[in-house]
DNA sequence: GGATACTTTAAAATCATTCTAAATAGATTG
DNA sequence: CAATCTATTTAGAATGATTTTAAAGTATCC
């Protein structure tokens, strides 16, 4: 990583992850996979680059998005108020949820430990594992 | 509670709730405050009343679960697939995610155990708390 | 029982997401 | 590097869950 611009950061990535090189992917790319985590759903990526000044069909957002997270790029995280959230922290963790604006925050991993896990059901296995902290303004 | 008829019951919940005492209402009491804890969608019930034979427009089961929901009686749980899913058990306990069907299967709560928790952010506080684990199918 | 406020209801509206089918643009091959 | 092939983008329609609306119905209180 270092120094090297995002750009060619995001096509390594993409052709890693077994993806054509559109501009599409290559631009949404450079947008996420910056130096910090980020929390998106479809709808905040398009204002996003409404507000960058360029063009792109929400349903390219949709497909890219999902692309990714097929490839294993991005990772789902619980939706919130019905509205699908990406987050580019691959890594387990967790979040505080704002039961007012849906807003998600990564609580810090050392904060958290879990002691003891269930065992998976018979014929399964674990995809991810999110521990969700609903907050709400105190009254 | 004992072998009081669920009637009674919920007749009870909703008094104590500060709800009226609507025919939809101690309906659905009755069929969701029985004695094993359930995962609901508005959908979900729509069907069940309409196996019995009873006919309820969606919109009042909506309301209902949303009424039941801010007097305490429902918790919240992870949205799965856009549809908001309401749980019968207010206790903090976590669930498997079956990402592939959707369905939410309650983990017992003797098998998690979270060691150390987070301090929720200032002016905050925790409305519920809850671990998914998502699985799918093993490839 | 009558007044009042809350509920239910069907239907329309909304909102996120997915689908469709046509146009476009990467990739590959000769 | 042109031709071809296939994946991708796109606008717009379609879908599906949920919410809203406005009118009719009903619980509660006196």
């Amino acid at each position: 990583v270092g120094n090297m611009p995002d750009n060619q950061n995001t096509i390594k990535m993409l052709k890693k992850a077994g993806l054509r090189l559109t501009k599409q992917r290559i631009f949404i790319g450079d947008l996420l996979f910056g130096s910090k985590h980020k929390h998106v759903s479809a709808e905040s990526l398009h204002n996003q680059i409404e507000r960058l000044g360029k063009k792109m069909a929400l349903a390219t957002i949709y497909n890219c998005l999902h692309d990714f997270h097929k490839a294993g790029l991005l990772k789902k995280v619980n939706a919130v108020n019905n509205v699908i959230i990406f987050d580019t922290n691959l890594c387990y963790h967790h979040h505080f949820l704002n039961v007012e604006t849906g807003e998600l925050t990564d609580i810090d991993e050392s904060n958290v430990s879990i002691a003891e896990l269930p065992s998976i059901p018979e014929g399964f296995e674990t995809e991810s594992m999110e521990l969700t902290i609903r907050v709400k303004p105190q009254t």
